[in-house]
DNA sequence: TTAATATATAAACATTCATTTATGTATGGA
DNA sequence: TCCATACATAAATGAATGTTTATATATTAA
């Protein structure tokens, strides 16, 4: 059962619903979801360790990034994770949306990774 | 959003995932979950009104007597609450249909409801 | 090898949530 | 009408959680 709550935990909080939403059509750096999010980094970072504690994501480094996925495997990932990110919506995910855009367009245009800006 | 978080928050608690188990064989009133999960009776009408408030649960008031249900209307419910409960399990839920039986069991020796031992 | 970058971790603080104790309210029986 | 019962609500406390600021670690580039 602890495994359970651990999951619905997770779940029990709109910053990482956010993050499940964005994580939906693939792969993201920490520094990506930092930037659409708006928030800090360690904050990201604090919610993406409790997503990877209840097995809802995996990630991946490579060099200094670190990437994240979302992890369908599992009978219960297969079911909460659909349910949910079906359900997420709102202007939040939609602004989440336009920042990560731009965000991935300065990245795509040459600049350095976290600070594309170059603040 | 905010419903899908609510839906979550309520669910992220062993105890209310408890009382959502003996839900499962059908109602029971505050006083039989009460008995069952060894618990103080505020405390039992706190999860109550979570679970309630998620719309997890329906009540059906009949004299002083007020019994919960599972509600089972709306897609989401119809997907969390079996997965969920098909998932609660262990020493403790184990602990609570004994108890919540030894407690029904003397109900229907005719004694009063909320303190069928008459201590 | 020095500096900058990407991320994690730690400490401090604020907020939310669970639990207990105490009290209020409504219902039904004596 | 009075009392006991079933439950809800309020206040107080403690524990868990989220957020920020500061710092540490690891990797890459210059």
């Amino acid at each position: 059962m602890d495994a359970l709550v651990l999951s619905f935990k997770a779940l029990a909080d709109e910053t990482r619903l956010r993050i499940l939403k964005l994580l939906e059509d693939g792969e993201l750096c920490v520094c990506d979801i930092t930037a659409a999010l708006d928030m800090t980094q360690p904050n990201i970072s604090f919610h993406l360790g409790i997503l990877k504690e209840a097995g809802l994501i995996t990630d991946r480094r490579q060099g200094r990034w670190n990437h994240y996925n979302l992890n369908l495997s599992g009978m219960l990932n297969r079911v909460l994770l659909p349910t949910a990110i079906e359900r997420i919506d709102g202007e939040k995910v939609a602004a989440d949306r336009l920042r990560l855009n731009a965000f991935l367009d300065a990245k795509a245009g040459g600049k350095a990774c976290c600070n594309p800006k170059g603040i």
